[in-house]
Order: structure tokens, then sequence, then C-alpha cells
RNA sequence: CGCGGAGUAGAGCAGUCCGGUAGCUCGUCGGGCUCAUAACCCGGAGGUCGUAGGUUCAAAUCCUGCCUCCGCAA
């Protein structure tokens, strides 16, 4: 089958790749501009783009897919199917409607649930105790089209955000092989979604790891690692920020956001609105991730503080 | 030159303003106590204070360049 892939970040690195090794031919990737990464602002290429660029594979990467331009280098590539992968833009219907067998796209959950650019981020975030990735016939509305393959994997109590991607990143590659054979043979089946079960994934800013210690402990335990290893959860101590890096439920009471204790052997564990959570990892504003431990060291920090 | 914090013993920190013997909490090693311990007691080892220069009788400390790490912003 003739491709053209479109997709971003890491977790779309996967699919580019088994889609190449698969034996089909990626006529070309698009993925989005560079841009200025990191403090000292040094424009970094996608990760898809070097995974292309790496595999001999033309990279595109158009600010818009709406000025017909776009339109144009499809038509050039004629492929007979587009994979779409957190691309990161919305494809407009003369694109959507130009390959023979239509624009696929992988997404790493178990639709209609959790349609949107976090997906697996908010899985955990929500407390689920399972999710998947599902591919599907894209469709002009923001992953509403039918699905193809649904398949489901468990989230561990404590599996963090990155732990997750990872395997939902080999899954979604391994969907996304089985899904092109069946289009191929003839096969496949849609399966429309149930829009009324519909929930949604927002983009995930800084903003989302702000911790609300009057939530219960697990939904605290749940922010901690559905945010690790980014945006990364965090509260204010002393007016610095202190990221939550991971934590544990455990019991307690007191006034929401107290340290009840401090200490090498028991950790800092913090009161929150039901139960509490005993921090393991953490790192304050201006230093390295470390320790409890360590942090307990060479810090003061007293049972009766509040974290905010 | 986007803003800011930081490099001191294996780890985490203080000391820097106001130059004058290298300090704290741990870990580690040896010994002791205990039914026992992530507990307690005694003793020891371990640091060219990120790096290159400058000022000074004297620099972790003051001045200048460079390297590295981190938070914010994007």
């Amino acid at each position: 089958m003739k491709a053209v892939f479109m997709g971003t970040p890491d977790f779309a690195v996967g699919c580019l790749k088994s889609l190449h090794e698969s034996g089909h031919q990626v006529l070309g990737v698009f993925s989005q501009p560079d841009k200025p990464k990191g403090r000292k602002q040094i424009m970094t290429a996608p990760p898809v783009k070097e995974t292309a660029q790496a595999l001999g594979i033309p990279v595109y990467q158009p600010k818009t897919l709406r000025d017909g331009e776009a339109l144009e280098i499809i038509k050039k590539l004629n492929p007979d199917i587009i994979i779409v992968v957190a691309y990161g833009k919305i494809l407009p219907g003369e694109i959507l409607h130009f390959p023979k067998y239509g624009c696929i796209n992988i997404h790493a959950s178990l639709l209609p649930r959790l349609r949107g650019a976090a997906p697996i981020n908010f899985a955990i975030i929500e407390g689920d105790k399972t999710t998947g990735v599902t591919s599907m016939y894209m469709d002009e509305g923001l992953d509403t089209g039918d699905m193809l393959i649904c398949r489901e994997t468990d989230i561990g109590p404590d599996m963090t955000a990155g732990e997750l991607f990872d395997r939902l990143s080999v899954m979604g590659a391994e969907v996304l092989i089985e899904t092109i054979e069946k289009i191929e043979n003839g096969t496949a089946e849609r399966t429309p979604q149930d829009g009324s079960l519909a929930t949604y994934a927002p983009i995930m800013t800084k903003e989302t790891g702000k911790i609300d210690f009057s939530l219960p402990a697990a939904r605290v335990h749940d922010l901690v690692r559905g945010t690790d290893p980014w945006p990364g959860a965090y509260c204010v101590w002393n007016e610095k920020t202190l990221k939550i890096c991971r934590t544990r439920v455990t019991e307690g009471r007191g006034k929401c956001g107290e340290v009840i204790r401090a200490d090498k052997s028991g950790g800092i564990t913090v009161a929150c609105g039901e139960g509490a959570v005993r921090i393991e990892e953490l790192q304050l504003q201006g230093k390295k991730r470390m320790s409890a431990k360590d942090f307990l060291n060479g810090n003061k920090l007293e049972p009766g503080t509040i974290l905010m």
C-alpha cells in the first residue's frame, strides 16, 4: 500500500517505523513545523521528522493544510491511504476524501472516551482502570470517525503517564499494521461511535498539574502520575513551586495540604480531602528531582506546614 | 543576548552580604548497646569549594570570562 504519514511527537514514531518496516511504501511524511524549544529557544525538529529523515522519506511541514498547497502535494504523491497519528492539525475534507482508502487515525484511548489532545494523561488523571488504542476512519470532526480496531489494556494503580505512553505507543503501531491489513483484504468493519458517551481530554498546560489537596488522596495521586513526566504536578511551598513527582496513597488525617509527617522513615505525608498521600520524589524550583529522604536531609519541612 | 535559581565529602544543604582553621543532616567504614530495629552511643575515613584568570598578606567568600544543571516563559 502506498501511504502518506502525518504525525508529530514521539507517540507517532513507533507507528511510522512499523509502517515503514512492514513493507508499505511511505511516500512522504507530514509533520508540524520546527519550533523553538528549551531555555535557549533552539529550533528543534519534531521527533517524527527526525525519524522520517533517518529513513530517507521526504518531509513536508506546511503551516496550514487549508491553502490548497498541501492538497497539491498530496495529489502529486498520490497515496492510497493517509495515516494520521497525533499530527496536531485538522485535515480539510478535500484531503480526507482524496485517497482511495481514505484517511485513518490511531488514537490512544477507547473511543468515544477521551477524544482530543491528551488521552493518555487524562485516562490516568481521571482514575480509569483501563484504556487502549483505537483506529478509525477520519471524518471532519475531532476524533469522531467510525472505528475499526479497538484494543484495551489495564492501567496499573501506580502507573505513570510516561509508562502508559510507552505501552500504548507500541500497541498503536500494532493496531495500525493490523488495520491496514484488514483494509487491504477487505475485512475491515466500521463501527460508528456513540457520541452520547464521548468525553474529552483537552490539551495540557502547566495549570493542568496544579494539585488540589482538598480532593481525595486517590485523585491527587492520579494527577501526579497522570502528569508525569510532563507537565508535572506541583504545589506551592515557601512561595516556591514544588513539583510532586511520585506519590503513594496512604492513611492519615489533617487539614487539606497539611504536612502530617516528615521524617526519614515515614517520608513526607500530606493530608488530602480524604486520606493522605506520601510523597516519595519531589523537585523544588531551581533544584533537581530527588527522593523525599534527600530532600529532608537539606530542607526543613516541619509537620504542620501547609502546601497550597 | 527572554526572566530567574544553583554548582562546597557518595547524597541533600549551610557558610558568600561583612575575605582570616571546611560546617550541618544523612550515607559509608570500625566499635558498642539491644530480643530486635529505618533506633541509640562512641570513633574514623572522605572536599584542589564547577572551571580559567584577576584583586589581596590572605579568596568557598570580592571582580571578570567560560562550562554544566534546574525552575519559569515559549
